[in-house]
DNA sequence: TCAATACAAAACACAGTGTTCTGTTTCTTG
DNA sequence: CAAGAAACAGAACACTGTGTTTTGTATTGA
C-alpha cells in the first residue's frame, strides 16, 4: 500500500474520531472531515464510497482488536467454568474503554445500527455456548437476544455513565445471567 | 378543532403509518407522505414543523394508549405480588401488538431513538418500584437500565420475530428479572 | 353572509451528497 | 534517473430532500 494512501487514510480516521468527540455521527458532514483531515473531496471519495463506509471501516478496526484474541483462544475456553466467560467479558470492556471518548458520538441514530450490528454479531457468537448451558426454560432464540442486547445496551449505558470499572460492570452483568 | 384540520391530520397519520409498513422511517420523504395523503406541501408543514415532529406526535399517541390505564391504576398496584407486574406487562404487549405492522419501520436509525425515548421513559417509571424490591447486589441505576433496555429490546426483537404470544413473551421476560 | 382560516400549487433558497473535470505532486519501477 | 502510474487538490456540477414563501381558492363557524 502506498505511503500516501496510508497517511491519508490515517488522517481521515483521525479527523473522523476527533469530530465524533464533539458531535454525533449524523451531524458530521463529509466537508468537516476533509477540512480537518486537510485533504480534497475527491481524495475522500477515492478512499471511501460514502460516509457510512468510513464508519463501517472504523467498526471493523475496533472489533478486530476487541474480539481478536478472544476468538483465537476460543478452543481452550470452557464456559462451564465461571472464570473464562468473566475474563472474556472483562477483556472486551477494557478494549472498548480505549475508545470511550468517541463512542457516544456513534451510539445514536443510524450509526448505532451499524456499530451494534458488528458488536452483536460477535456477541452472538460468544454467548451461544453460554445459552446452551443455561437451565432457563425460555427458548434459546429469546435467551440469545436477551443476553446479547443486555450486554450491548449495558455497554452503551456505560459509555454515557462512566462511573464504574470494567470489573464492576462485568460483575453486575454476570449476576443477572440466566444460568 | 376544525373538521378540515382533523381530516387532514388523520390523512397524514394514515399515509405515514401506511408508508412505514413498506419502508423505514429514514427512507420516507415528506413528498411521499403528502402524495399519499393527497394534500399540499404547505398543509403538511402547517400541521407539523418537521418529519420528526410527526413521528413524535405518533409516539405520543401510541404510548398514551399503551400506558394510560396502567398509570391510572398505579395506586392500587402492589408489585410485591407477582400478578400485578405480569398483568401490566401483558397489557402493554397486547397494546403494542396492535401497531405491530408498522413498528419495524420505526425501530431503526434516528426514529428508533425517538420511539425508544418515549418507551423507556414510561418503562423507567414502571420498573423503578420493582428494582427497589430487588435483592440483587448491583446498584439501582445499573439494574434500572438493565430492566428497561431488556424489555425494550425484547419488544424490538418481538416485532421482527413474531412467533410468540404476549403471554409467552411476558413469561420469558419475567423469568430473567433479577428478584 | 362574511371574515377567518385551512388549504393547494408552484417556485424558491438552502444544505449536503456524490461525480466529474483538469491539472499537480508523489511514488515506484525499469 | 527517468517515465509512467497513481494519489492528490481544487473547483464546478447535478441531484435530492428540506423547509419557506407567495398567491390565490375553498370551506367553515359565527
Amino acid at each position: 500500500m502506498d505511503r500516501r494512501q496510508k497517511k491519508t487514510r490515517r488522517a481521515i480516521f483521525a479527523a473522523f474520531t476527533d469530530l465524533l468527540k464533539e458531535e454525533s455521527y449524523a451531524k458530521i458532514t463529509v466537508q468537516q472531515i476533509i477540512d480537518r483531515a486537510d485533504i480534497g473531496r475527491t481524495t475522500f471519495y477515492s478512499h471511501f464510497e460514502t460516509k457510512d463506509e468510513l464508519l463501517n471501516a472504523l467498526c471493523t478496526d475496533i472489533f478486530e482488536h476487541v474480539f481478536s484474541e478472544e476468538l483465537s483462544k476460543e478452543k481452550t475456553h470452557d464456559f462451564s467454568r465461571v472464570h473464562d466467560i468473566k475474563s472474556q467479558i472483562t477483556h472486551i470492556l477494557y478494549h472498548l474503554q480505549e475508545h470511550m471518548d468517541y463512542l457516544p458520538g456513534i451510539l445514536s441514530g443510524e450509526s448505532e445500527d451499524i456499530f451494534m450490528g458488528y458488536f452483536k454479531n460477535h456477541l452472538q457468537q460468544l454467548f451461544t455456548k453460554v445459552i446452551s448451558l443455561s437451565s432457563a426454560s425460555a427458548p434459546e432464540d429469546y435467551l440469545l437476544n436477551h443476553m446479547v442486547c443486555d450486554f450491548a445496551e449495558t455497554v452503551k449505558w456505560w459509555t454515557k455513565n462512566q462511573s464504574y470499572s470494567p470489573e464492576e460492570i462485568c460483575g453486575f452483568f454476570y449476576e443477572t445471567i440466566p444460568v
